[in-house]
DNA sequence: ATGGTCGTTTGACGA
């Protein structure tokens, strides 16, 4: 299986670039976060030219996720599968596609350590963790990406001292990080990849991605069972690069891939 | 080491 996460920040500005990169790398599955449209503007139909299913939770402008599997759809939720309160921002979508649960999320930026979002961040992530365990085991096939928002160590920021006192990396956001590998996923990138500085994001701004400044914060955590299939896991940096008038997403696709 | 950039939109705001 091939699985891909990949923040498009807007499908409508992004789609051309989709298409391609699902022409030339063929995922069974793909991920996506901040698609930025309501569901009845989700190019389903584009996208089942081209051989896949899709389930897509959005609301518009902000946020939105989508799962694109080749190997089927099924049990498709969009929000929490808690049964709790609606998230008023569409920021998860669960599928299980090919016998593995998929779940794409876009967990919430934060802003600054001091801001009310921050916190909303740190109860998105103990929902996330409360419903992973109660849809799935660690003994099933799952895989929980997306656009986490936190860079899990320090190998994964271009400067640890800035980010300090920043959100990201902070003490708070990294011990859900670990509360999730501590129920049983692993980041499966991070297993194949000891070096630091192999980002997935970089700042539009300044020139930070010709300048190597970016973050690692685009993860796939995978069961043990999913872990020990992965054979290759990579970032396309080069969907990170284009012209001004097909310009990139500030995010590159993060791809797992394995036997079967 | 910061922002000077993007995308939503048509004035800011979010990332």
């Amino acid at each position: 299986m091939r699985i891909v996460t990949w923040n498009v920040n807007s499908l409508n500005a992004r789609l051309g670039r989709v298409e391609r990169w699902l022409q030339t790398f063929e995922p069974d599955v793909l991920c996506l976060q901040e698609t930025k449209l309501a569901d009845d503007a989700f190019p389903a139909l584009t996208f089942e030219a081209l051989g896949y299913e899709t389930f897509h939770h959005g609301q518009g402008q902000w946020n939105g996720v989508a799962i694109l599997s080749r190997v089927g759809i099924e049990n498709p939720i969009g929000g929490f599968g808690d049964g709790g309160n609606p998230d008023p921002d569409a920021r998860i979508a669960w599928a299980t596609c090919g016998g593995v649960r998929v779940a794409s999320c876009y967990v919430p930026n934060g802003r600054s350590l001091d801001h009310e979002h921050y916190q909303y961040k740190l109860r998105w992530l103990d929902r996330l963790a409360a419903d992973l365990d109660g849809q799935c085991t660690p003994a099933d096939d799952v895989v929980v990406c997306g656009d986490f928002n936190i860079a899990p160590d320090d190998r994964d920021v271009y400067d640890p001292a800035k980010f300090a006192t920043e959100t990201h990396a902070s003490a708070a956001e990294r011990e859900k990080i670990q509360t999730l590998l501590d129920w049983g996923l692993v980041d499966v990138f991070r297993e194949h990849h000891d070096d630091g500085g192999l980002y997935s994001w970089w700042d539009y701004r300044g020139g930070n991605f010709h300048k190597k400044l970016g973050m690692r914060i685009d993860l796939l955590l995978t069961t043990r069972s999913v872990a020990d299939r992965v054979a290759v896991t990579l970032v396309d940096r080069n969907e990170r690069k284009g012209p001004k008038d097909d310009p990139p997403s500030d995010h590159a696709p993060v791809l797992i891939d394995g036997t079967r």
